[in-house]
RNA sequence: CGGAGUGUGGUGUAACGGCUAACAUUCCUGUUUUGGGAACAGGCGACUCCGGGUUCGAAUCCCGGCACUCCGACCA
């Protein structure tokens, strides 16, 4: 994409109203605007981004046999009632309003219910079992502080994915494979380093749930990592009989500040029961579905990679999350044929797939580089007269400022 | 929801109760520039968050809202 024609443009100053550093670098780059507290829009850059996410997602949920939906925002009062969650009391998050005619509706914070109901017109028997569907699809959530600008938001985007199963066995196999799928994701988009499998609370059905836990600052809870692992427990149900459970000793571990990218559950038979989503077994006896849920919030995880990688020059992509492969920096000038050189190599990248951001604005030098610091592309490439006399393109990491000298076809080759 | 703080051009800031609300940046015009956010000149852009009040006079003081940020509680 040709940077000239993008409409955001970037700004020295973050508006004063940001704290966080995933808002102010996001805000000041470009790719995100805040609408209010914890509500914000995806710009050019920022979707891209965010797409990108959620297609390293989407090829694990289909890997994993999940049918992808897309349930709807608006919710009937009286499937939530079934499970006891339309209460206020029992939900605290819920923004409600009502149809002109007064029915009460609510705005999804997640769908457990309205699957559940669905589920109950097709699943029969227990031929029909096991069964994954899953969604992209914004929740909303009055929380009382939004915060830490896209990690704790308002309405946002999730992927829940939820399984549907005869047996424990078969619930606990697929848990099993889900975990391993998830711990793909957070390699891919560059955090597998920084992210734990944590045992944390488990709520009505099962001793634990499982969490993703990312290490970083801006982070809300606390984990306790046992480093050789790689595996840690939260602090919310630390003890003995936790440590006992995990086979850890509270020696090796380290405490950490964490956030929460994931978080895989166990339903049991809490909504099947509600909803009487049962089947029929091989011997006609009538039993409920096994049901579980995976979570994982694209945009939080998109602040999460800013607040990890981000430097004090701006942010930094790890490359398969960032929005451009490369960012082509022309320095033309009034030079036609430093323009006209510039302007095939970025035909030529485009031709053999490399999609970049072509900075082809007449800007001076320093500017064009501080944008290209703020934007954080992976790779910035650079045509001036001076490349051109030497035959070659200027090549560099943002992540490690390292600068080499590369031909065209290398760097084709390269970032293929 | 409890506590604290802040609201002034698009953005960041300034202005003792007293001239036409100032500066920087962004943006527009022009000239000169062209490898790390260039220089000069000119210009556009504000009911100072909203509503009351005090006062000869309010961006400034008082009251009430609203919004935002931070700390805490909460987070299926």
């Amino acid at each position: 994409m040709r940077q000239s024609q993008l409409f955001t443009k970037t700004r020295k100053d973050a508006p004063k109203d940001e704290v966080s550093k995933n808002a102010e670098l996001l805000i000041r780059a470009g790719y995100i605007h805040k609408e209010m507290a914890g509500v914000y829009s995806f710009l050019p850059l920022g979707l891209r981004v965010l797409n990108n996410i959620v297609e390293i997602i989407r090829e694990e949920m289909n890997a994993l046999g999940g049918q992808e939906i897309s349930m709807t925002a608006l919710q009937n009062k009286e499937v939530w009632e079934k499970s006891g969650r339309w209460s206020d009391d029992v939900l605290d998050v819920w923004f409600k309003t009502e149809l002109k005619n007064k029915t009460e509706i609510g705005l999804g914070t997640t769908h457990e219910e309205p699957l559940t109901a669905i589920m109950q017109g097709f699943i029969k028997s227990y031929r029909d079992l096991p069964k994954y569907a899953y969604q992209f699809q914004t929740k909303f959530r009055n929380e009382t502080r939004a915060k830490s600008g896209i990690m704790r938001a308002r309405e946002f985007l999730m992927k829940d994915l939820y399984s549907f199963s005869r047996t424990q066995e078969q619930h606990d196999e697929f848990y099993q494979k889900a975990k391993e799928s998830y711990i793909r994701i957070f390699k891919t988009v560059g955090l597998g380093e920084k992210t734990f499998f944590t045992y944390a609370s488990g709520g009505s059905f099962s001793k634990y749930s499982h969490e993703f836990q990312t290490e970083c600052f801006a982070g809300e809870d606390l984990v306790y990592v046992d480093e050789k692992s790689k595996v840690a427990i939260n602090k919310e149900v630390l003890n003995e009989e936790v440590l006992k459970d995990v086979g850890f000793s509270r020696n090796d571990l380290v405490e950490k500040k964490t956030v929460e990218v994931g978080n895989i559950f166990n339903l049991g038979t809490r909504f099947s029961e509600a909803f009487g989503l049962n089947f029929l077994d091989e011997n006609g006896e009538k039993r409920p579905v096994i049901m579980g849920s995976y979570g994982i919030g694209p945009g939080r995880l998109m602040g999460t990679i800013v607040e990890v990688f981000a430097d004090d020059k701006g942010l930094v992509w790890p490359k398969n999350v960032a929005p451009f492969k490369l960012h082509l920096i022309s320095l033309a000038g009034e030079d036609e044929k430093v323009r006209g050189e510039a302007d095939a190599l970025y035909e030529k990248l485009a031709i053999a797939g490399i999609e970049s951001l072509y900075d082809d604005r007449d800007a001076r030098a320093g500017e064009k580089f501080a944008d290209a610091d703020l934007i954080g592309i992976p790779w910035r490439a650079v045509i001036s007269a001076k490349t051109i006399e030497k035959g070659i393109i200027e090549l560099k990491n943002r992540a490690t400022g390292e600068v080499s000298e590369i031909t065209t076809d290398d760097l084709i080759k390269k970032l293929k």
